[in-house]
DNA sequence: CAACTTTTGGCAAACGCTTGCCACTGATGT
DNA sequence: ACATCAGTGGCAAGCGTTTGCCAAAAGTTG
């Protein structure tokens, strides 16, 4: 594959904003305040230097820019595990807000790794104007440490110390359990996810109370790494528990389980229920479409990305919001279904 | 939620070079080259700047480093539709290599719009140092006046052009006409996606040649918006063809048909049988399990990072690659089976 | 019309780093 | 002993912006 090499004869520099000055017979300063802060200029000056700057097709450079402004006007977002398709919803409201307000997102895959999350902040201090953290992996003290030092919005981790968009999940443990006892369900498990997760620990405390109070029998498996794959397992001990009814710490580890269920000929939900949590992509056409938590993932992206902005260039009235509820509601499908008569 | 804004006292001016060479009893153009340029400087000093460094917990400005280097060390992948699981397959092999290489990835929705991709093209060409663009939507001209400007390395998108990965698309056509050949279908059909989609346009090629060259009955229904949403338009088109078998531009838009047609009461594959391509996250548990054209994306995506980064420093030995294949290959599940008895 | 106050635009100093060029030091060759 | 040279390290000129400060111009007021 011998193509051939194209080359530019003309080095073809880009345009700068001394280009633009000089064409409009203007000082570069005034071209940047025409560019960036319209006001400072008169109409009939910043007219012209934008007709130029068009002509040219000029662009400024983000780097000089941001090495003269200390802003950088991109944002980092923090995800534990880029294949999870959770996040890619999260990514997706992220990116599509940051857009909108005209910044770039710089995506970071932390591979469930509070080091790789800790390096990734401390690297990128200077390459970000802020932080977004979709379910981190920091302890307490970590992230007080560089909540104090960068700003940052957590996602699915509420702290007192950083502000953070989560998802309600006492209202959602509460709604699948409701849900379940309605179908005569009474010895329960929780499928556990990764113990650092916040969240995790949030589900299985509420789960715990919540069936307490209801007098049912309440398991706890796991931890399982949060993928399909850990899904064998995961049904294997679900099944030795006993338990009628499981709550999943997610949907891929319960579609997971559900192929794993099937390969043992443990039917779903006749033989035992399942209940997935946040709605993923691929929930809806699994075999069975699977009843799970969902809450608008997308737009916590988006709440958290507003939040942190409002942070950047905080409005004098109002301080910035401190924590988001995402409100979670119980989608049902055919994963459950009546408990099965006593053996 | 009035927290208490934790003001932080000290600025805590980040360190920059100059205070790493001030410690180090040495020049900062020594201390740069020590950090970049290793075998410049001798092994004492620069172990004792490295020291320092470390120390300082010194963390260069990507900003001021690509202000005078030219280089921004990072890499923008345009994808049409971040929604979409198949590029997310891509965006995680372009991120895993990226960060390999110590690139930063800037990842950028170009929402299916030819537009909006010479718009980033354009706008970011100061911030990245080159460009993937996976399945891209412009026309050669395009291409071509771009791809002269800036390097890039177009996925799923051959030309003459620019280097380009492409997916073996006429094997894995031929493999799935003949699985279903082998299967005793006669009358098949493409269900085609975008039409400025090059790889939609070479699928329908491929197939139409040689199904006729087998014999065989083809038709086409199509365009389709390539979403799950619009399965059930095609799945309507497609049983009105009377085709016994389809093979289907993406597994999204096949997930989206199995679902209209189990409505239906269309049975898959007893009656019709459904060849989708990708092998997207989804297909293996979708109901029924989706007969599929894998071919491995994600190492597309890291293919074609490494065909750009050898672009962007070329070893003066050899030219490097313009064109990688990669292998495909028909994976077989249940939604393909033999053809119904005449009817 | 003088004395101010706004508006508007220019000057030049950063911002933090890279890099071409030069100078110095020893080592090597003759 | 002298010229040469590779190995090191410093100087200083950028890179393309933003922005504090100042001055000229224009507008307002009494």
């Amino acid at each position: 594959m011998e193509a051939p090499k194209q080359e530019q004869g003309e080095p073809a520099r880009l345009p700068t904003i001394k280009d633009v000055a000089g064409l409009a017979g203007v000082a570069t300063s005034t071209v940047s305040r025409a560019l960036s802060n319209p006001d400072r200029v008169n109409r009939r000056t910043r007219e012209r230097i934008e007709e130029v700057a068009a002509r040219l097709n000029y662009v400024p450079s983000s780097q000089a820019r941001g090495l003269s402004s200390g802003r950088t006007n991109a944002v980092a977002v923090l995800v534990p595990d880029i294949t999870n398709p959770f996040y890619f919803d999260i990514i997706r409201g992220t990116q599509h807000q940051l857009k909108a307000a005209g910044f770039t997102q710089l995506l970071v895959d932390t591979e469930e790794s509070s080091e790789m999350e800790l390096d990734a902040l401390h690297k990128m201090r200077r390459s970000a104007d802020g932080f977004i953290l979709a379910a981190s992996r920091l302890t307490d003290a970590e992230l007080a440490e560089v909540s104090g030092t960068q700003p940052l919005v957590t996602i699915n981790r509420a702290s007192a110390i950083a502000p953070s968009v989560v998802i309600d999940t006492p209202s959602a443990i509460i709604q699948a359990l409701e849900h379940l006892a309605s179908l005569g369900h009474q010895r329960v498990c929780y499928v556990s996810g990764p113990p650092t997760s916040w969240s995790n620990h949030m589900r299985w405390k509420v789960f715990e109370e919540e069936s307490a109070h209801r007098g049912m029998d309440a398991h706890r498996i796991g931890p399982f790494v949060p993928k399909t794959t850990s899904g064998a397992a995961a049904a294997d001990a679900a099944v030795r528990t006993g338990a009628t009814a499981c709550i999943v710490f997610n949907d891929l580890l319960a579609i997971g389980m559900l192929q794993r269920l099937r390969e043992r000929g443990i039917r779903v939900p006749e033989d035992i229920s399942i209940v997935g949590s946040d709605d993923i992509f691929g929930a809806d056409f699994c075999n069975p479409p699977l009843t799970t938590i969902a809450s608008p993932i997308e737009q916590a992206g988006r709440v958290a990305v507003s939040m942190l902005l409002s942070q950047l260039n905080p409005t004098p009235g109002r301080s910035s919001r401190q924590l988001a509820v995402m409100p979670t509601h119980l989608t049902i499908r055919a994963s459950t279904g009546p408990a099965p008569a006593q053996a």
